[in-house]
DNA sequence: TTGTAGGCGTTATCAG
DNA sequence: CTGATAACGCCTACAA
């Protein structure tokens, strides 16, 4: 094309303040260009999913997409999210990512006619894309590292198991600890609420058991930094009176007191992948990547020996 | 309308799927029912603003809006944040909420035809619609409280004096000081970063001045968790022998050793104030509501006595 | 009441 | 290669 012509149009572009139409064009292509996203709402303000939304939302705008994102109520209205999802496409949206890791049970029952990628979802449905989680190698290598201390007694501070969510963490760590050739003591299982004062109750239960563990893993951060809470409040210290491991590996992890050693869960590769997966399955490329996401275990300071 | 009607379309509807378009709807009406919202991105993960999301969406929703959300790059980026208005502007969105309490400098020079909503934004501009904080009555209260207990060297740990929205919390607290007869030793004000991290150096250098504060207040919890961080590593503990003040009241504070006493900044009320006066302004309403949030002090148990 | 034509802003197609 | 025109799906206004 003429340069000159460009730079004429582009001067009266200016000059009027002319900017296109989205859904004009949406409209006569055909084409949205907006992808919805599906997050879990969590009370108390968990910064897992806050990075997942952005780091997705990064993705998005990077391959000309925008994001609707909705924040799924599993909790209170089972119903919510598959509203969400119903919202989103009356937007037309290409597309839908759900980022909710086993929280979705609700949207397998209602039709969906765009393209849909979960991750996490504890089971793998043939027509359905799924980012893999593999929780195993985060769970295996903290569960050693444990073993290697000599634990015997080790405990877990779990969210209610009856969501699927929580009951893939809670099999992935019996299945890494059958590995390392320790066994799950159903006693030393607290299942309260993956939130902080989840883990600060769900830790004193574990305290006031006849025989309470020496070494305790938590299904998140948050409950690992409410169970500090109750460690103190009871003088006792992670890391040198307790073991301790969470998972996510959320920012705060290495600014509790002592660092927490945890299980990496990244939001950023998460999102990316998610994002990825999603992306093949709109432009209904040939390949289908077969996405996973592994975790990986993290060594900071608040395991130690058992106690007498 | 007859009801066995309606029934018979609904029947239909369910039949054949029919979902209507919104783009189609909105091209036809001339309304999107779409809104912005820029919130400022945060490395490292602060809570913050995804409660500011999750709470300005369901408002939204509630008043049949859907929403836009960018993160606005202001740290690297200062055009980031005007790209992300023009891109929600293409999407023909009905209004834009800004919630960066501060850092919406670039924005106020670029030309927007949609109505705008600040939070926090420092100079009262007349045309512009501005949630107004009153950052006041939470820094006096603090204030108070630590002169009640006899301190006289008070220090601040700051974020980037260069932002506005870190130079007005400074300045609202040199004025709750002022008020109170004391006066902010500029020797005894960290400049570093308003993030985990760059609370824990700041805390550092105020710890290695010739003489040391006796209290600190910080410009958000999470620089106030990580200046526990220093203090644990120095051997010294918040609430017996330095006091420290945060500023958030994030969900955190409650679940730190000690519990953070704090100034509250809560989220929820900002997004809903925010989208109030969006609607307003949207709707073009006769009545302007001067929205105001109003800063609470939170007292928990991270203050104490000057030590010696 | 019921039905139909015209237009919203853009793209795509098809003549010229 | 340029320029006119139908179509995208829905809404509104007007006519029957």
């Amino acid at each position: 094309m003429d340069p000159r012509l460009v730079r004429r149009v582009q001067a009266v572009i200016q000059e009027f303040g002319y900017r296109p139409n989205f859904q004009a064009r949406a409209l006569a292509r055909g084409r949205s260009h907006t992808i919805g996203l599906i997050v879990s709402e969590i009370t108390g303000g968990n910064p897992f999913f806050s990075e997942i939304i952005l780091y997705f939302e990064r993705a998005a705008v990077a391959e000309g997409y925008e994001v609707l994102v909705s924040f799924a109520d599993t909790e209170t209205n089972p119903d919510h999210i598959a509203q969400c999802a119903a919202r989103m496409q009356e937007r037309q949206v290409e597309g839908i990512a759900v980022l909710t890791f086993g929280m979705e049970e609700q949207l397998a029952h209602c039709a969906i006619d765009v393209p849909i990628v979960y991750s996490g979802a504890d089971h793998d449905l043939p027509g359905v894309r799924n980012v893999r989680i593999n929780y195993l190698p985060g769970y295996r290598d903290a569960v050693r590292h444990l073993v290697e201390f000599g634990h015997e007694r080790i405990g877990y501070l779990s969210g209610r198991l009856s969501w699927s969510s929580l009951r893939t963490r809670y099999d992935a760590l019996r299945k890494a600890m059958k590995l390392n050739g320790v066994s799950l003591d159903k006693d030393l299982v607290a299942e309260c609420d993956h939130t902080w004062s989840g883990g600060a109750m769900g830790m004193n239960l574990l305290l006031n058991t006849p025989k309470p563990p020496t070494a305790v893993m938590c299904c998140n951060d948050v409950a690992a930094v409410g169970a500090l809470k109750t460690l103190a409040a009871r003088g006792l210290q992670a890391g040198k009176d307790i073991a301790l491991i969470g998972f996510d590996d959320l920012t705060i992890c290495q600014f509790t007191q002592p660092a927490l050693t945890t299980i990496q869960f990244a939001p950023r590769e998460l999102a990316g992948l998610s994002f990825q997966a999603l992306l093949e399955e709109i432009q209904s490329s040939a390949k289908k990547t077969n996405f996973e996401y592994k975790t990986r275990f993290i060594l900071r300071e608040s395991t130690c020996a058992p106690r007498n």
